[in-house]
RNA sequence: GGGCUGUUAGCUCAGUUGGUUUAGAGCGCUGCUUUGACAGAGCAGAGGUCGGAGGUUCGACUCCUCCACAGCCCA
């Protein structure tokens, strides 16, 4: 072995060879399963530390279940993510000279599945680098057949039962990618603005001023509204003013829904371009003026102003105004505006024909699930989050258009009469018994929203919609747990949670973990423009895999964001590193071992490691259950460094022999299993090294049994080691700070003899020591001394006279300390309410403090008088 | 504007139902050690009046209220 670990051609061979021996894949079999499915990444996406975060989690449930022996099944896949992939193939195409119309439907289709099979395997190929052991011969992709079927089922099943119905609703309109968008795919940032302040004259020469960040939409207005108990307008209800630079005369209403904090008190009412207008238009009956193009330029109806952008209307617009003295100032505003989350463009609300999905009744089935616990939300403060977003849900819409995806299976006659249905034949056969000429029938030209077929995921994954009864179905639906970031926790978490009850009357999932979003060490999210995202394969070249998947779970405490540090991949390599030379250590042993039997301190050290490894198990395996994903590794990095390197090895030098050697490397292999979900390459490499097995077995599939309950002298063996190994470095910190270079002659002045003396092995073998004794009595020549918990420790060594003077020092600190306490304690034990409320275990508790704490006192006062002599 | 978190060592975080002796860890920092598994290391050390102000309680990092600051989600 060489004393450096190169992690490149070790992570390389067993990603081949876990991939030629199919160790992850799963079929149905008696063995209880464990199922997740991958939230799938866009097709034509590349690997980022969101990614590797969430993939790493996955492995890690994954493999730890395999080690439990659950027959894990772990879907991966891809989406075929609708408006990110089409708006990159018109960029191509525009890049090209060509663009979507001109080409036509069939041949854009075939320029987006090319362009999908062109990216379409970079994800992939990076996730097998990360090494994910999910079950490859699974890949499931959001356009495959029975998964395109599916989607196209499921819209005719809600028509029919009501959920789905067309209609002309205020949507989000993406101007730059002409569709129609959820309302979840709306972002919204914070603008800086200007407020404007534009007079409406009335017949009678008076004008109403009215604050609006929207100028250009002045053109469509049709009202101006005033709240109805706004007693400065109440006198203007029922009149008419004249909007400015047009000569349209528009009523002046009462309407609930207006502010009379916000600006002036009046509102513009524009029901073509603006949700709240719209619903105030509503309810009045008034005209809808539009006065925007799809692409959110002016259009003709703006008269003079047709053909400008949005923004170069409200400048022309805002000009004319103060031309006209209709504008009478304008100030600074700050306020939030939605963007497309795709293409970023500034999103138009407007009026239009679109499919939705009826909300209420799957927020029901949604909202008591999670209530009722039957899904549980890790961490469970989201659960807040997502009842709000419940309660307050409104219908989704569904429909886009575009042409990348499911396209909708709406069949229009010429009249408009609608026809569902799963096929083009159905459709037609249902119109000709309508009465209706099949010939002159068109089909939807839109597509459905991506989401509509990733609500479907955890179910169509196992075709649920192609036979609901299959085996597959049957062993591993409901899946365990989702694990995925808070930001599609109504996107997709709930979407599913809703498919999944209505279409198979069962959860998807029974857990949701929800991890953060990862940010670069300055709190800022990772992007491209700042240049703060670093690239997984570059670390993983530089690293290794293991090193960059302990350096994303090291920095991922449970449920807030993430702050990720390239120096966290360097602390995984130095871990890496400690573990290989462990056992390179055990090997070399092997090497030279020698027949003679193990010294009782080795055979100590032996008993004492087999309790704490089994403590160490037990801790890592509930922080796992409870998905503490950092603690678990936390754990297991001082347990193989601290516990397993500084104590354990080290307290077999020089090396045990071969019969102890044999069960210190059953410890051993008893780490690298929990190892292993965290760190999968090394500690197969490792146990391969170890055991010499075959390539085709893995130290990932070996049971690792429960480990069983400590009992109480275990706990007091593990209490009592830990005593020492903290004497024993108070002692060396003695030692260092007077500089004490030879071996000490060491004597214990303690009440409990017998204890001390059982670890008698502990100091000899850590500290050099030239003799060791254990007395009642104090010690009466004059010697270093450390006062530990009840005992007192003399130090007697050539060249400690000398530091006696300093060592006064420290003595008198520490006393002052113990005085403090003692005060505090003593306090507390004259308190007549503390003696009479306390619980009488507190008060004994208490008082045992305050006689250690005394004896702790005199010893120190002893001290000093000694050092005085 | 509505809702939800958080504020503990230089940084990132633990701290289980209020009472374990001076509130813990990792990294970083300081000093010593080039000793034979590992300098990608070893050994030791320093460092915090638990955001502020009140309150409840015999007792508060822990519970409550208010304030300040930071962040997230939604409109």
């Amino acid at each position: 072995m060489e004393s450096r670990y190169a992690p490149q051609a070790v992570e390389a061979h067993w990603q081949a060879a876990w991939d030629k021996h199919q160790l992850y894949h799963s079929e149905p079999s008696s063995q209880p399963a464990y199922s997740l499915v991958m939230p799938p990444p866009n097709v034509t996406g590349v690997l980022h530390m969101g990614h590797v975060l969430n993939n790493t989690l996955q492995d890690i449930l994954a493999r730890y279940a395999r080690l439990k022996g659950y027959n894990v099944c772990w879907i991966p896949g891809t989406d075929h993510a609708s408006i990110a992939t089409e708006a990159k193939v018109v960029q191509r195409l525009r890049a090209q000279g060509r663009d979507k119309h001109t080409l036509g439907r069939e041949a854009f289709l075939q320029e987006a599945w090319r362009w999908t099979e062109e990216h379409g395997g970079i994800i992939v190929t990076q996730l097998k680098r990360l090494s994910v052991s999910a079950d490859w011969k699974r890949y499931r992709f959001t356009l495959d057949p029975p998964l395109y079927r599916a989607v196209i089922r499921t819209f005719v099943q809600l028509y029919r039962e009501g959920l789905i119905y067309r209609g002309k609703r205020m949507i989000h309109w993406d101007p730059a990618a002409l569709t129609a968008l959820s309302d979840e795919e709306v972002i919204y940032k914070t603008h800086d603005s200007q407020l404007a302040y534009v007079r409406y004259p009335a017949e009678s020469g008076e004008a109403l001023v009215i604050a609006t960040v929207r100028p250009e939409t002045i053109l469509a207005d049709v009202a101006v509204a005033v709240n109805p108990h706004d007693e400065r307008y109440a006198h203007w209800i029922g009149k008419r003013v004249r909007v400015p630079l047009t000569d349209r005369w528009v009523p002046v209403i009462a309407d609930e829904a207006v502010d009379p904090a916000f600006g002036t008190g009046c509102l513009k009412v524009t029901p073509a371009h603006d949700p709240k207008d719209y619903e105030i238009g509503q309810r009045h009956g008034l005209l809808i003026i539009d006065i925007f193009t799809p692409t959110a330029r002016l259009s003709d109806a703006a008269g003079p102003y047709a053909g400008l952008s949005r923004e170069e209307a409200r400048t022309r617009i805002l000009n004319d105004l103060a031309a006209a003295g209709l504008l009478e100032k304008t100030e600074p505003y700050t306020h939030s505006v939605g963007h497309s989350e795709r293409t970023d463009a500034v999103v138009e609300p407007r009026l239009s024909e679109q499919w939705f999905v009826r909300m209420q009744p799957f927020a029901q089935l949604a909202l008591q699930a999670v209530e009722k616990g039957e899904i549980r939300l890790v961490p469970e403060r989201f659960l807040a989050t997502y009842r709000h977003w419940l309660e307050n849900i409104k219908d989704w819409c569904i429909s886009r258009q575009l042409w990348w995806g499911h396209r909708i299976p709406a069949w229009y006659a010429p009249d408009g009469q609608v026809f569902v249905a799963e096929t083009e034949a159905e459709a037609h056969a249902a119109a000709q018994t309508a009465g209706y000429d099949p010939a002159t029938l068109t089909q939807d030209p839109d597509v459905l929203d991506t989401w509509f077929s990733s609500w479907l995921w955890p179910l169509s994954v196992f075709d649920f919609f192609e036979q609901p009864d299959n085996p597959d179905f049957r062993t591993y639906y409901p899946t365990e747990v989702l694990v995925t970031a808070p930001e599609i926790l109504f996107f997709w978490v709930a979407r599913m949670i809703m498919a999944g009850y209505h279409f198979a009357g069962q959860k998807p999932f029974s857990v949701v973990y929800l991890h953060g979003i990862v940010r670069d060490k300055l709190r800022r999210k990772m992007s491209k423009s700042l240049g703060n995202s670093p690239d997984p394969i570059a670390l993983m070249d530089t690293y290794g895999a293991d090193a960059v998947r302990l350096g994303i779970v090291m920095s991922a405490p449970a449920g807030n964001d993430l702050l990720f540090d390239e120096a966290l991949c360097e602390q995984g390599k130095n871990f890496c590193n400690k573990l290989w030379n462990s056992f390179r250590l055990l090997e070399l042993w092997r090497e030279r071992a020698t027949d003679k039997a193990p010294t009782p301190f080795q055979e100590a050290a032996y008993e004492w490691f087999s309790v704490r490894l089994r403590a160490l198990q037990r801790e890592i395996e509930n922080l796992l259950r409870e998905y503490r994903f950092y603690e678990a590794l936390h754990t297991l990095y001082r347990g193989v460094w601290e516990d397993f390197c500084s104590w354990y090895l080290e307290a077999l030098k020089p090396g045990p022999p071969p019969a102890l050697l044999a069960a210190v490397e059953r410890h051993a292999e008893t780490l690298l299993q929990l190892l292993h979900p965290f760190v999968p390459h090394i500690t197969e490499e490792l146990w391969h090294g170890l055991r010499k097995a075959p390539e085709h077995e893995s130290v990932g599939l070996l049971p690792l049994p429960e480990a069983a309950p400590l009992q109480p002298a275990e706990t007091a063996l593990l209490e009592s080691v830990a005593y020492a190994q903290e004497a024993i470095t108070k002692l060396r910190g003695l030692r260092q700070s007077f500089g004490i270079g030879g071996s000490l002659r060491l004597t214990v002045q303690t009440s409990r003899p017998a204890y001390v003396s059982a670890l008698e092995g502990w100091f000899r073998h850590f500290l050099p020591l030239e003799s060791w004794a254990v007395q009642t009595e104090p010690l009466q020549r004059p010697a270093l001394r450390l006062v530990f918990r009840q005992e007192v420790y003399y130090a007697e060594a050539e060249g400690a006279a000398e530091a006696l003077a300093a060592l006064r020092k420290k003595l008198e600190a520490e006393l002052e300390h113990t005085e403090r306490f003692l005060r505090t304690i003593q306090a507390k034990l004259q308190n007549p309410h503390f003696l009479a409320k306390a619980a009488p275990e507190v008060i004994a508790r208490e008082q045992q403090k305050q006689l250690d704490a005394e004896a702790r006192r005199q010893h120190l006062v002893e001290q000093l008088e000694a050092l005085r002599m």
